[in-house]
RNA sequence: GAGGGCGUAGCUCAGUCGGUAGAGCAACGGACUUUUAAUCCGUAGGUCUCGGGUUCGAGCCCCGACGCCCUCACCA
């Protein structure tokens, strides 16, 4: 990036000209960044009142928006103005403008802002077009817009300049307005089964509910170090004791971690909350949730229109594929998929050891650089940022060991198992339409409640589209005493470092005044508006993704 | 954190063997009253990301820094 310091500086010769220009419009009697402007109607709404034969004048209309091209013919001056709602071709003709404005209309610059009023009108060609007849400057503009052919290329100045992104590129509006539209529908949704939106504290004097690094900061009139919240489940289950017993956060979340095309370090999370229900009832809202924020963006148009079929299927487009959202989704156990994929039964632990050490010997052996298809494996690696949604860690005590340091005959056969079931699962579970999996080895769940009848396992789903996990669900624990003995058997592996995930005393003490069986719910919103918009990275849902400041 | 790539005019990009900087768009001046990335004629526009080094000479080669991108690792 070698853009001028932003917003200083000594203005460069494209600034200069511009500023001459606007020196001329105050000449002219003009205030050049406008004011107030009432009756404009968005372009998209008076393009179809334009008559379909040449010649003829249509309505009168009034527009306001940036000159984005302009073509000269003669005394002709013909604009491309550009609003919120779409583009309109303006015609300025030298013979129907008076000197003054035929003046102030030279002042004018590409990217500038107008209000124009005229007739809808088209041109010989047929191009839709308004006649101008009065205009004014709404807002000029000193900056050198980018190409007009290719736009903005360069990916740091798109992200840095998101607003002349947002102008300049196409495409880029729409995507970040269809993120608005499927967080209404989400809220939609929830709203109307009766769950009741909230609010809880972003600064945590214990960051909980997830195992993630916090961001620092301090509080200065009390004096406190503070951490900006990884997670909203502590809080939110708190309000299942305090009696909100339908209850969501839309959040904000932060994890002082690495960034790239799925990360970013600030990221918005839904975790949902129902007193007397469990994960089965999650599975329901979860699949209400996508499905209904599926239909808004097919509804908006996004995607593809099969014109016949459109209603009948819920598909949306995904690289070069599609994925198709109809529901009801399949339900599969864990044991089930792992069986079909891994083709020994989970239970057969033996088995389950033979198997790994024939599977993971090699990388054991060798560095596993030298090995980079077993590069991508883990599931909360698959799972991005998807809400952790709990201070759940797959392994009961600190740092899940790398594979190469697993003891195939000292380890828990549930985390061989679950090592197993991300290597030959997951890459292939979901494909082109999503899965519940259900029911996971309990041993790799530690803070969720046993399945009745089969305590072995544990009442938990993830849901798998594309191989991407995008949603995580539980019963929640609500036993006091346990979720006690597990915070500290989880501390007991912390290296000091981490060791501020602290015991939150608070909470347990929130637990013993009763919370409600529950089930609960965590989808990560940005991956949810990746998977529905067909976006790759996650700065493509993000309007201003972090970025190192510029020098 | 490791490896690779990129950084040249406001923007999009060329730049040969190391010989001292190019185009298109945009800007500025001009022609043209129905254009569609209008066209045509002309003018101007550069700290080649930054700092060192090699060389008679560096956009190009070497070292370092900065930023972005990709892959991998880590993390949820």
């Amino acid at each position: 990036m070698n853009a001028p310091a932003p917003g200083s500086g000594r203005p460069d010769r494209f600034e200069a000209a511009r500023l001459e220009k606007l020196n001329k419009i105050v000449e002219l009697g003009h205030d050049p960044f406008g004011q107030r402007f009432d009756g404009h109607r968005p372009i998209a709404e008076i393009r179809p009142l334009c008559p379909e034969a040449a010649g003829t004048d249509g309505a009168a209309v009034r527009i306001a928006g940036r000159i984005m091209l302009r073509r000269k013919a003669g005394k002709l001056r013909f604009f491309d103005v550009q609003d919120a709602s779409g583009k309109v071709q303006l015609l300025f003709s030298r013979g129907d403008l008076t000197d003054a404005q035929w003046e102030l209309m030279s002042q004018f610059d590409l990217g500038d802002l107008i209000g124009v009023d005229g007739a809808m009108r088209r041109t010989e060609s047929g191009e839709v077009s308004i006649f101008v007849r009065d205009f004014t400057i709404l807002g000029k503009s000193l900056a050198q817009p980018p190409e007009k052919w290719h736009g903005l290329e360069d990916v740091e100045t798109r992200l840095r300049q998101r607003y002349s992104d947002l102008i300049y590129s196409e495409g880029v509006r729409d995507k970040l307005l269809l993120r608005s539209r499927i967080v209404d529908s989400v809220r939609q949704t929830l709203r109307s089964r009766g769950f009741v939106e909230v609010e809880t504290p972003v600064l945590h004097a214990i960051a909980g509910g997830a195992a993630a690094r916090p961001f620092i900061t301090h509080h200065n009139a009390l004096d406190i170090q503070l951490f900006l919240r990884i997670a909203l489940e502590l809080h939110l289950k708190r309000l299942l004791v305090g009696g909100i017993e339908k209850v969501y956060e839309l959040g904000r979340v932060f994890r002082n971690e690495g960034i790239d095309a799925t990360h970013n370090p600030e990221f918005t999370m839904l975790e949902a909350y129902q007193a007397y229900g469990d994960y089965e009832s999650m599975m329901d809202l979860t699949e209400a949730v996508v499905v209904n924020a599926a239909r808004a963006v097919q509804d908006s148009g996004f995607g593809i229109q099969d014109s016949g079929k459109a209603n009948e299927r819920l598909v949306l487009p995904w690289g070069e594929g599609t994925i198709d959202l109809t529901p009801p989704w399949p339900r599969t156990t864990y044991g089930e998929l792992f069986e079909k994929h891994v083709g020994i039964a989970m239970t057969d632990h033996a088995a389950v050891r033979a198997k790994w050490r024939e599977h993971f010997r090699a990388r054991v052996a060798a560095p596993v650089a030298a090995n980079p298809s077993l590069a991508a494996t883990g599931e909360d690696h698959v799972a991005g940022q998807h809400p952790s949604h709990g201070p759940r860690k797959d392994q009961p005590a600190g740092k899940p060991p790398a594979p190469t340091q697993l003891d195939p005959e000292a380890a828990h056969p549930d985390v061989l198992i679950s090592e197993l079931f991300e290597e030959f699962v997951e890459p292939h579970i979901g494909r082109g339409a999503p899965v519940f999996c259900t029911d996971y080895p309990a041993a790799i769940c530690p803070l969720t409640k046993r399945k009745r009848g089969a305590p072995h396992l544990a009442e938990r789903f993830e849901l798998f589209i594309n191989g991407m996990e995008l949603a995580n669900a539980y019963t929640e624990l609500n036993d006091a005493r346990l979720q006690e003995e597990l915070f500290r058997t989880q501390l007991a592996g912390l290296p000091e470092e981490e060791s501020m995930a602290k015991m939150d005393h608070d909470f347990i003490r929130a637990l013993k005044v009763g919370m409600p069986p529950a089930g609960g719910l965590g989808i990560g919103i940005d991956r949810l508006v990746m998977l529905l918009t067909n976006s790759q990275t996650i700065r493509d849902i993000i309007f201003f993704p972090l970025l190192r400041p510029e020098t």
